[in-house]
DNA sequence: GGATCCATCTCGACC
DNA sequence: GGTCGAGGTGGATCC
């Protein structure tokens, strides 16, 4: 990885273009070619960058841009696309270079897709008796997250989300919708399955007559197997 | 900002956990306290960071740790939640810290806003004869992005969005619902423009009486009056 | 300050 | 390789 600050202009060509004044800036080019361009504040997002597969190209400044005070021009240009990065270095003021290879990456816990797994191993969660049919219940529109039979026996999709908001209660809604044109499914009803869900969401799901369950993340993983876990 | 190369573990905890075992990266602190640890490859994400307002403390490692080599361990804790991410550092192979000053941010051209506009100038684009009513029209759940009369006189209700998908088809829907209690604009039909839509936005868009189009970013560009160019 | 919606979204999973 | 949905989404804008 190396690593530079230096009075640069930044011009971005590709989706849409964008434009960076003269400013000190890091410069990051990453072993893969990538090249990020960071100020000191805002977030984790560079104010402007270079995704891979792409090529950096050093070249002289043409004789106006020199004038203005560029001494070198880096193009980085997208391997794939159009995308096109031109960074106008006036100053380097930092230029280091480090060999950090290759990261062992990122290991999480606590997503939407593992509460979606500990529920599809407890469906009993939503009552006595409940049985699972599937996960990931395919339909012309997506999949149900999981088809389950209550207690009687009668079908029930079941979104789940880490946090409830209206999207998930629209969602759900037109899975309920298409599923009862299925007869051998007919009468379905759903449930609405989150750590948390926003008193908007809520209000809409009942108005639909769809309930709602909030499920405790930490005790399901609780009763968990072990061996299941990621750590 | 300081920039720090370092042997280190990160922990973080707070909507996710999230680790990351022993490894060489780089560690940028900003001048807000912000962090974030980057690899020497994927894209322009860090593999961990803390968004600000936060507060970076650094502290010797207890025994145990200390002893499993870890030289400092770095907390940060944001000020506004529970989210901490605690990096533990082995150790430092570079550390510099550089005055960068207030960045003047990025100028940007092309994104959903311009779309829009350009085709409010160019109607037309729908089919001859078309005229605009007028762009961004209020209805009470928000404005549409443009209403226009189609050549026989009949209102459209259009949405533009770069990429077409489910969530825009919704959005129509509800628009062209509420506009059809309007009787002086009853009969409302709806049109989808986008530069890509999505293969289920178009089922859905379809089935509903939604009429799509994929318009050409380019090609109204180049038509546009250069004049009216951002830049 | 909160709600809503876009994004050069990125990223992973699945087909 | 395409498509789709989630995200510690982030960030801007509107109210």
């Amino acid at each position: 990885m190396r690593l530079v600050i230096a009075k640069c202009q930044v011009d971005y060509a590709g989706r849409l273009t964008a434009h960076l004044p003269l400013a000190t800036r890091l410069i990051m080019v990453k072993a893969d070619g990538s090249v990020l361009v960071h100020s000191d504040g805002g977030s984790y997002k560079p104010l402007n960058w270079m995704s891979p597969p792409c090529t950096l190209v050093v070249a002289e400044p043409d004789e106006e841009a020199a004038e203005a005070g560029v001494t070198a021009v880096w193009t980085v240009q997208n391997s794939k696309s159009d995308d096109r990065l031109v960074v106008s270095i006036h100053e380097v003021l930092h230029d280091a270079d480090h060999d950090l290879g290759v990261d062992p990456g990122l290991v999480k816990d606590g997503v939407e897709a593992h509460l979606q797994k500990l529920l599809a191993e407890q469906v009993e969660t939503f009552g006595v008796g409940w049985r699972l049919v599937r996960r990931e219940y395919p339909t012309p529109i997506g999949p149900v997250d999981l088809l389950c039979r209550d207690d009687a026996g009668v079908a029930v999709a079941v979104e789940v989300k880490r946090r409830g908001e209206i999207d998930g209660v629209e969602q759900l809604t037109r899975y309920v919708e298409l599923l009862n044109r299925d007869p051998h499914l007919s009468p379905v009803r759903g449930v609405f399955a989150a750590q948390e869900i926003k008193p908007q969401a809520r209000t809409l799901a009942t108005d639909r007559g769809i309930t709602c369950v909030t499920v405790d993340y930490d005790a399901l993983r609780g009763v968990d197997d072990p061996s299941t876990r990621l750590f």
